[in-house]
DNA sequence: CTGAAAGCGCTAACAG
DNA sequence: CTGTTAGCGCTTTCAG
């Protein structure tokens, strides 16, 4: 059984193929009765266009890529929700790749591949280790993109970000005003919000009250998967205990929630601990974890918003958009 | 700057298309000096073949399909690993497709053609609520389809799923045997295991014991969200106690914990608590949680495997592969 | 407002 | 082993 295709509803319609694609495209030139006529033929044969044939035509797909780590997936999937919700809605297809770590040397370089070969007509990007590099391959690539996490200018490549230094500024000056000055940052391998700018907030914040933030001391490197980073706080605190641990991650929040009881240290009341993300795993901790809540949902919406402006050249007010957050107070911090 | 075509790299090395088409497919008939020379000019000038081309002219667009509702997302999540992984290595583009719960009426119908316009070689469903909806698309467009977490007989179709009959029926039964007869399930919206299933082997279970399983009374049904039904479950809590709940979702055993704890029901003293999936929302809770392991990233990668095979028309064993599970004992159960 | 015809970039017989 | 030639199904001038 062949599939109909606009040849099929052409003829039976008594209209030339050109007349089909009219209908089928909306253009407005194609008197009401044909249109109507060729609109009955694509029901009754089921007409359903060849998306293949026509991106071959017009050399547009209307696919968007969506390129990660498995490592950061975490943070990604999140986002599905409101990146598949716009890709429906603006009728583009979302294909994913990841790029494993595991893998071979050369990954990043692989998938891109594979999207300039299935010629996606644009990527979106997640902040991570490899950035840079992925980076570098769609601007090679000239593929239009966006990017969630970190703010690139280019003039192909938007942006959906947070301003990540204010936000650890503010947390950190908050509690160095208090004078809690023993506050360790947890840093996962791979986080969507940019480490080093985190960080730097953090040093602001330090150097407005002249105080000294030891990048060897009061970072402590995780992974982000919970079995491997919970046995390793688990040893820590055996030992350790501050004034306050700010986890850029839920996950790592958790963890060290439960791994500072699991060694008699009282949360908030010996420490106090802050997170980033605001995911349903800071409801779950008990207590509760103050996070930092970022709108995930509509920062995936609004970068594939983003990227079919820029696909389809229209009018951008700003191709970097930063984002708000907001600080969700729960139990594990005292204000 | 117009990408470079198969008709420029023939040029360039001074053969025909054909030639060129031979050795970018591994054809094994191209003389070695003659691929060399090809294989050489293909990569000075960065050549990278269309897809699209080649799938419209082979009918085939090497793009599997995902598609399910947000709402299952959380289980789908999980799996996305196994499928990118085997997708990459099987050299297949993964599109997800979600079909909205809110949304207009016939989503999942719109969703269907989206994927037929696309010309999907095949489709991987999960067991959701309009699983039956969506199967009898398939098979009305023909598109062959593996679905996971429920099993389904049908010529284009293939399944990876548990048994879980069997795994509430074990579960059940030695409780039973312990006299532990009040026993509720919590029973989400949405689910990757079939309800019935689960359900059905529960009562198999109590009619072993001649006992009666009161579906009104021990089915809870809940939300998929952790947000929604912790609340739930506090309320629900404050007059009810049993020997035994068993959720058929980590989020939901944790809420459970949480809510019963919080309503002074200790566990698993008062209470034992076991779930499925073993994701790490089980490792986080306090106790930690008891739950039935699925081997998720697997059954991703399984499914790809499988459905690939269906599609090159591969000697397949069963179309019908049962998964094993192993219940991860921890604290929220005494043994 | 509609039709004819030339592609889009590649594959796949069919010859040679 | 290699080249020629039809398509694959649709869009898009260009005429009419």
């Amino acid at each position: 059984m062949k599939k109909v295709t606009i040849y099929d509803v052409a003829r039976e319609a008594g209209v030339s193929l050109a007349t089909v694609s009219r209908v089928i495209n909306g253009s407005s030139v194609v008197r009401e009765k044909t249109k109507q006529k060729v609109l009955k033929v694509i029901n009754e044969l089921d007409f359903k266009p060849n998306q293949v044939a026509r991106g071959l035509a017009t050399s547009k797909t209307t696919t968007i890529a969506i390129i990660f780590p498995q490592s950061l997936f975490a943070h990604v999937k999140n986002m599905i929700g409101g990146i598949g919700d716009a890709g429906r809605h603006l009728d583009y297809n979302i294909t994913i790749y990841t790029t494993d770590d595991i893998g071979d040397d050369d990954t990043v370089g692989h998938v891109l591949e594979k999207v300039v070969k299935a010629r996606a007509d644009g990527v979106i990007l997640f902040n991570n280790d490899q950035i840079n590099q992925e980076i570098e391959l769609v601007k090679k690539y000239k593929i239009p993109a966006v990017v969630i996490g970190t703010c690139v200018s280019d003039d192909l490549i938007g942006s959906i970000y947070i301003d990540a230094q204010k936000v650890a500024f503010e947390i950190v000056e908050k509690y160095l005003k208090e004078e809690k000055n023993d506050i360790v940052f947890i840093s996962p391998k791979q986080n969507l919000v940019k480490t080093e700018d985190l960080i730097s907030g953090i040093k602001m914040a330090y150097d407005n009250y002249h105080l000294p933030f030891d990048e060897n001391q009061q970072v402590i490197h995780t992974s982000t998967h919970y079995e491997k980073c919970y046995p390793q706080f688990c040893e820590y605190f055996k030992n350790h205990k501050h004034d306050v641990v700010f986890a850029s991650y839920d996950k790592e929040g958790v963890a060290v929630i439960n791994a500072a009881q699991d060694n008699h240290i009282a949360i908030p009341d010996d420490m106090e601990v802050i997170s980033m993300m605001d995911t349903s795993y800071a409801l779950m901790s008990r207590p509760t974890l103050t996070s930092v809540h970022l709108p995930i949902y509509d920062m995936g919406a609004l970068a594939v918003r983003l990227l079919t402006k820029i696909l389809n050249d229209e009018d951008i007010d700003t191709k970097e958009v930063c984002v708000n957050t907001l600080i969700m107070k729960r139990d594990s911090t005292k204000q």
